[in-house]
DNA sequence: CCGCTACGGGG
DNA sequence: GGGTACGTAGCGG
């Protein structure tokens, strides 16, 4: 018998299924909540419909659009007919519009019926029908994920492994003031795979949570210490299961688990025909698909990939340009991985030393879990400000979240959101010749002492609100008339923005800046590193995060709100006001020594110097628009990038703490040889530690040296590539290629997904004819890792100081360059 | 110059 | 599955 009850839940997940019912198909919402004492809870929902919009022809009669409506409720796909029609009006782009709302049964019957009508001569146009299902519902309903809710619903007996199950329905959903998370139970995991005969297998898998429990089970046939051992892969994939289910967690995390682990995970599974059963819901785990990358989901947990978040959020206000585990961590909790590299690890399994692969994997876990909860709150406030589950903001990119804002928003004001583009449209806006950017001073390269950085605060949302730049206000007819379009006059452009109506863009933004701004208020009374100031400082993470966001998403190619002009109108007024900013510093006798779209590098002779720029600056500026001191640097480099083109930002400098800070340098790939990576930290050390570009110099030119008498190990200079296709289905023969297809004429096996490894050699024609395979290379062609490695490598560093290849390659002793001639006094 | 191909994270 | 969502760089031709 279902009991009626009403509760409290935190919202952690959001999704749809299609059941069948009687016989009959049915959507059901399913919400995943947390209640205060922490029971797990389903929540289902039968009471939505999916629907999309048409809009008549204008100028049909009334009598015409009934027969429209009439013809629409005829339509049959497989059995199904369109459940209702309304009609209503909302607005688009600033003008109203007169639409039919069309209900469907059915989500996946949304796209065929569009597909039917959008031909009709009596339809203009189709909206709103690419929204997914459940985004449409917490949208409709408004619905916040990670805020509370009260639940009102019967109870319902169920199999399933959640602690309570409810059906609710219309009306029965309240959203409440967000208070302080339940506590989540969070898992964190890792695996180490060997390859053995062309094989990878699962070797270890390691867990550990924010209750104090960690396990390690490893393939092994006796007793290791601090870990369970079993005796067959489909063992270890059973432990897993197990282990999951024990430990229940809400939140399972791990780093580039949607990559990589899964996808063993999976595999293995299919192996040994066990179905990867980790859910709640006690079904199979799925792939759903999002573009370039999967996502794993796990029904009833919320599967959280720590490296999508970075990948598409974090990894851009990070000092590191290399998105490792270890790096990230070291960065961002002071700890770093087990000491063991990758080729280690298969040496320590074949040398039987399974305690400290062991290790090694629970070392991973741990810090997975500790970068959770340090991360996972972030992912919570941007959920909370962007409306969308922690799972789809951890795989969403900064236009994504402004663009599921903007509907969300869109729907609150009676607005239309405007389609997606079609593919043609998405590679026309991306082909368009690019528009003027943000202004570079450009850089006074060499080595600088006494360098104040000012930026301003969220330059682009300021200008946004200040200007009232949204793609409606633009060129409004009703200030065209009146001429009060002058006071909001594009810099350099004939456009301006309406003075009388707020845009929409521009509200959504005003909203994120003013709810920064209290918090930024509260901050300052909080106490640091209290829940609250935490709490806090996420939440304005995240308002501003979305908010600098807006301005490179009109300029997105795949954006709904689009505008190219909009975007252009914000470079234009951002040009102006640090061109401003520079010329005062000028004026003033300061050094400009770089200045790059919102920040500008002085040279200062103390802090106190530095305060009173600012507090000049600021004084001389218009309403929202703020100039920030982040830092006084004791000394740094800078350098142009690609020479003549746009001026990159690459800089490195030493903080007042002595922390180096570097910006645009690194990033050689793995497809690089080891002698071109190695030569490149070598030259970054000697120019930031040792602040001498001379010996910089002669280290490269000492490498060069070594590659030409021979000198160098053949193992530095393996190129490592991957294969992803089958080898017959290259048109295109690049080194690898060829290295692959000289492997498997000597009877190795190269299959789609293995890595070859090759060396470039001596002889003559294209560097693909000389690629051979690493094992089989005798010798190597000193001019391609001298010209094609380690001088590309190099010369990103040192080209900012004057240098050029030649100072590399020639003969006769370089010329003592001194490291004064860099130091500016 | 264009178009194809690969990387990224993981092991 | 209301699905098909990156940005950049090297190399061959």
């Amino acid at each position: 018998m279902p009991s009626e009850k009403s509760m409290k839940i935190c919202i952690l997940d959001v999704n749809y299924e299609v059941e069948e019912r009687g016989g009959v198909e049915e959507q059901v919402i399913k919400i995943l909540g947390k209640t205060k004492d922490g029971k797990s809870v389903l929540v289902l929902d039968r009471s939505f419909d999916p629907y999309f919009y048409v809009e008549p022809k204008p100028g049909l009669s009334e009598s015409d659009i009934e027969t429209l409506k009439g013809r629409i409720l005829e339509l049959e796909i497989e059995g199904q007919k369109p459940k209702k029609i309304e009609e209503t009006e909302k607005n688009f782009l600033g003008k109203p519009v007169k639409l039919l709302k069309i209900f469907i049964n059915l989500p996946s019957d949304v796209p065929k019926f569009r597909d039917i009508v959008k031909d009709w001569s009596d339809i203009r146009e189709e909206y709103e029908h690419g929204i997914p299902f459940y985004k449409r519902y917490v949208v409709d309903r408004g619905i916040v994920p990670m805020n509370w809710v009260s639940i009102e619903g019967d109870v319902i007996k169920s199999e399933l492994d959640f602690d309570i199950v409810i059906e609710s329905g219309k009306g029965g959903i309240k959203l409440l003031e967000d208070k302080e998370y339940p506590k989540f139970n969070i898992l964190a995991f890792d695996l180490e795979l060997i390859q053995k005969d062309g094989e990878e297998n699962i070797v270890v898998a390691s867990f550990m949570d924010n209750r104090g429990f960690k396990k390690v089970i490893v393939l092994a046939k006796n007793k290791v210490r601090g870990a369970k051992n079993v005796l067959t892969e489909q063992d270890i994939l059973k432990e897993f299961m197990d282990t999951v289910k024990k430990r229940d967690p809400d939140i399972i995390v791990g780093y580039n688990t949607d990559r990589f682990d899964f996808i063993k995970l999976g595999e293995s599974s299919e192996k040994y025909k066990t179905p990867l059963i980790l859910g709640r819901d006690k079904k199979h785990m799925v792939f759903r698909r999002r573009g370039r990358i999967s996502a794993a989901r796990i029904g009833g947990r919320v599967h959280i990939d720590l490296y999508d978040f970075i990948e598409h959020i974090l990894g851009a206000s990070l000092s590191t340009e290399v998105l490792t585990l270890d790096r990230v961590a070291k960065e961002l909790l002071g700890i770093g991985k087990e000491n063991l590299r990758w080729k280690d690890i298969e040496k320590a399994w074949k040398g039987r030393e399974f305690e400290k692969i062991s290790k090694y994997c629970l070392k991973d876990s741990r810090l997975t879990l500790k970068l959770a909860e340090y991360i996972l709150p972030q992912i919570f406030e941007i959920s909370r400000v962007s409306g969308q589950t922690p799972f789809d903001v951890a795989r969403m990119g900064y236009s994504q979240l402004v663009e599921w804002l903007l509907i969300r928003k869109a729907h609150e004001e009676n607005e239309l959101a405007p389609n997606r583009p079609k593919y043609d449209e998405v590679m026309r806006r991306r082909r368009a010749v690019p528009y003027i950017g943000g202004y570079v001073h450009i850089p006074k390269e060499g080595i600088h002492e006494n360098i104040a950085l000012f930026d301003f605060a969220a330059l682009y949302p300021s200008i946004t609100i200040t200007h009232n730049i949204s793609p409606e206000t633009l060129d409004c007819m009703c200030c065209k008339k009146k001429r009060e379009n002058k006071s909001n006059m594009v810099p350099g452009q004939e456009h301006y923005y309406c003075r009388r109506h707020k845009g929409f863009v521009p509200k959504v933004i005003e909203e994120l800046v003013k709810k920064r701004m209290e918090i930024k208020e509260k901050m300052k009374k909080a106490k640091p590193n209290t829940v609250e100031y935490n709490y806090l400082c996420n939440r304005q993470y995240a308002l501003k995060i979305i908010a600098n966001a807006s301005y490179g998403y009109y300029g997105y190619p795949g954006s709904r709100w689009y505008s190219r002009v909009c975007a252009e109108s914000i470079t234009a007024w951002g040009r102006m006001y640090i061109k401003k900013v520079i010329g005062m510093a000028e004026k003033m006798g300061y050094e400009v020594i770089y200045g790059d779209t919102d920040s500008l590098f002085l040279k200062v002779r103390n802090k106190k110097e530095a305060k009173e720029f600012l507090n000049d600056v600021n004084k001389s500026l218009p309403g929202v628009m703020e100039l920030d001191f982040r830092d006084l640097y004791k000394s740094g480099i800078f350098v142009l990038g690609k020479t003549g083109v746009a001026a990159k930002k690459r800089y490195a400098l030493i903080d007042s703490k002595g922390n180096i800070v570097i910006r645009g340098f690194e990033k050689v790939r793995r497809d690089w040889a080891n002698i071109a990576k190695d030569t490149q930290e070598m030259v970054l050390k000697a120019i930031l530690i040792e602040r001498s570009p001379s010996k910089a110099v002669k280290i490269v030119r000492n490498i060069i040296q070594k590659l030409k008498s021979n000198k160098i190990m053949m193992d530095d200079l393996i190129i490592y590539t991957q294969i992803t296709k089958p080898i017959s289905e290259y048109e295109q023969i690049g080194p690898h290629v060829a290295a692959a297809k000289k492997a498997v004429e000597r009877g190795r096996i190269v299959k789609e997904g293995s890595t070859i490894s090759y060396i470039i050699t001596k002889g003559t024609g294209s560097i693909s004819s000389r690629a051979e395979p690493a094992e089989d290379a005798d010798n190597y062609d000193p001019d391609y890792y001298i010209n094609n490695q380690v001088i590309p490598a190099a010369m990103r560093v040192l080209a900012g100081l004057g240098y050029r290849e030649e100072d590399f390659l020639k003969k006769e002793k370089i010329e003592q360059i001194s490291l004064e001639k860099y130091i500016k006094k």
